[in-house]
DNA sequence: CGTTAGCACTCTACCTTGATGAGTGCTAAC
DNA sequence: GTTAGCACTCATCAAGGTAGAGTGCTAACG
């Protein structure tokens, strides 16, 4: 599809558009990157990338920078991650320091590590809460009015939920639903709990299954939402150190669609099989992100789920050095 | 301190820079607000303000703009908060609708509405939890090596951590130690869970002491950071509607102070006594809110303990309007 | 004596202008 | 096919020039 010379030609804009932000002329790749051309033959080159697609040019007589298309042509033909550079791969280590214990303070350590190594904003969502299994179920009453409502998961976590006592149940009347659930659903992932059909128990219990449906689904959301699949944001602020942001309307946008959460997850929603995800540009559907990548790893914390992070940055992004340095945090935190 | 007059010209300058936000000359001031005096006389009144200190000139033949001391002697002036506008009352009323139920929901829904509200970046912080009380210790095997330890509180909220069982102690020890506690702390103050002694437990526990320090003083924590003292932020791309922040680098330095929950925190500390305090300009001691103002409120939840609301904005922000909905909303959530 | 009109002065914001330089596209020669 | 040369385009920047808002001062007024 590209020749040789035309490859060369068009990475070379690329790596210089991403280094220097300043649009990229033939003369700079003449010099800067000898293979051999001159800055004419360049020129042609380059107005056949133009005619194709893969660059294009803010207004006339300025240089060239890629598209959208020439960064995914870019990205494509990465066929390997480079190493991480020492500087990077030391302040990592050094970052995580000891102990990895402690969910919570990871992600957030590890959200604020990212952006502040890449000046972009970095996304971490925590595992997903719904492969896990379920432990146990448990009441604590509260006072006479009201209890709380535990569900344990087997990784560990815990969700909760203040409820009033439906009229003429008593909390033992609960604590004998809180059994029988466990009994019943012990070893069952969360995700199936919402199958439960309360209407099936005896006496008062079935009356009012509608309380209880209620209850549980909190209780599953409430899950969900606690760690698993907590979103956490990272170094907002940093972004503004690309000069893309300079114009705040932009910066605005962006930062708008990351205060909503669903939003963000939307975002960071990968595609199925790959382990990795590069959305560029355009190619994410929210049109405020249209000048923004996204560069997505999942990460697996065994028995815990499957959580992802992610990089959002300028389409101008370093997606090497990101895709390393995603690869190498991702698998840190998974075997933590 | 100030005659009648000065008091007019002052709050007249106030006024109108909060509403403009350019500096207001004599001319305006004598043709806006009528009180039957001249342009000239105003500029006499203007000089002799600036030399007290309350209004200050960007530069000389520019209007006057007030100074924090300026908005500080407006701010003290306010006697009475004024009433709601029927706009506000009813955006309000709308938000929080029907229920005022599960917590986690209402600390969101409360940030975006006042930052919506009033263009500026609004921090509530959930009530604290340092004043409950313990109701029951619990621990939940999870498999060999590990379990959960999980501390219930009277309002309902749960925390928990999970613990590498430490060599030689099985869950049927940890489950005594839990009883144990329960029983000899259960009614006091989350706080005073921090004196606990292990070291007096008999046994192989006695000898583990640290280590149930640690998972204790996790817990403790967790708890306070789960839903009490919870720092939730709204609305930080709405204050880059306010012109102030049209330059870049003032927005990032506050950004960047408001992405330290610590920070904010501080920043929302509120004298002890007053229901409401208003930090203006310098007087916030981070050199990066110099620009700022901050208002916080305080609500109390019965038997849940104290939070705070705060609207943070440029100085030049409506301190009438934002106490007024401060003061309604943090009654609305107080009661709920 | 306090108040006011008038006026000269100051300073910013904005526009225009012109020079500079980077970069292109085309053409003709190698 | 490649390259040198050249005319042309366009953004950026500094310089100059104008308009407008606002001040401080002075002198006059009631």
């Amino acid at each position: 599809m590209l020749d040789e010379r035309k490859r060369q030609v068009l990475f070379a804009i690329v790596r210089d558009y991403i280094q220097t932000a300043e649009p990229v002329g033939s003369r700079t790749i003449a010099r800067r990157y000898e293979f051999g051309i001159g800055a004419a033959t360049i020129r042609n080159e380059m107005a056949d990338l133009e005619e194709m697609g893969f660059i294009e040019q803010p207004h006339t007589s300025a240089g060239r920078i890629p598209s959208d298309r020439g960064y995914r042509y870019y990205v494509d033909s990465l066929e390997t991650l480079p190493e991480l550079t020492v500087v990077d791969a030391t302040l990592i280590k050094r970052h995580f320091g000891g102990r990895l214990r402690g969910h919570e303070i990871v992600l957030e350590a590890t959200a604020r590590l990212l952006s502040s190594l890449t000046n972009c904003v970095s996304i971490v969502i925590g595992p997903s809460a719904a492969q896990t299994r379920l432990k146990v179920m448990q009441v604590v009453p509260l006072n006479e009015l009201s209890a709380v409502l535990m569900l344990v998961a087997d990784n560990g976590l815990v969700a909760s939920e203040v409820v009033r006592l439906p009229e003429g149940l008593s909390v033992v009347d609960l604590d004998e639903v809180c059994r029988v659930i466990t009994a019943h659903y012990q070893g069952r992932t969360i995700d199936r709990l919402h199958e439960m059909n309360f209407s099936a128990f005896a006496g008062g219990i079935g009356a009012r299954a509608e309380t209880f449906e209620r209850a549980m689904d909190k209780l599953i959301s409430g899950l969900e939402r606690l760690e698993g699949e907590r979103v956490v944001l990272g170094g907002a602020s940093n972004i503004l150190n690309q000069p893309e942001f300079k114009d705040l309307a932009k910066y605005r946008d962006v930062l708008k669609v990351l205060e909503v959460q669903e939003l963000v997850q939307k975002l960071v929603a990968t595609s199925t099989t790959n382990p990795y995800s590069v959305s560029i540009g355009a190619e994410n559907h929210l049109n405020e992100m249209r000048d923004c990548s996204i560069i997505t790893a999942r990460y697996t914390i065994s028995g815990e789920g499957i959580g992802h992070i992610s990089i959002l940055g300028p389409t101008r992004i370093e997606y090497p050095r990101v895709l390393s340095l995603l690869n190498y945090i991702s698998k840190l935190i998974g075997q933590g």
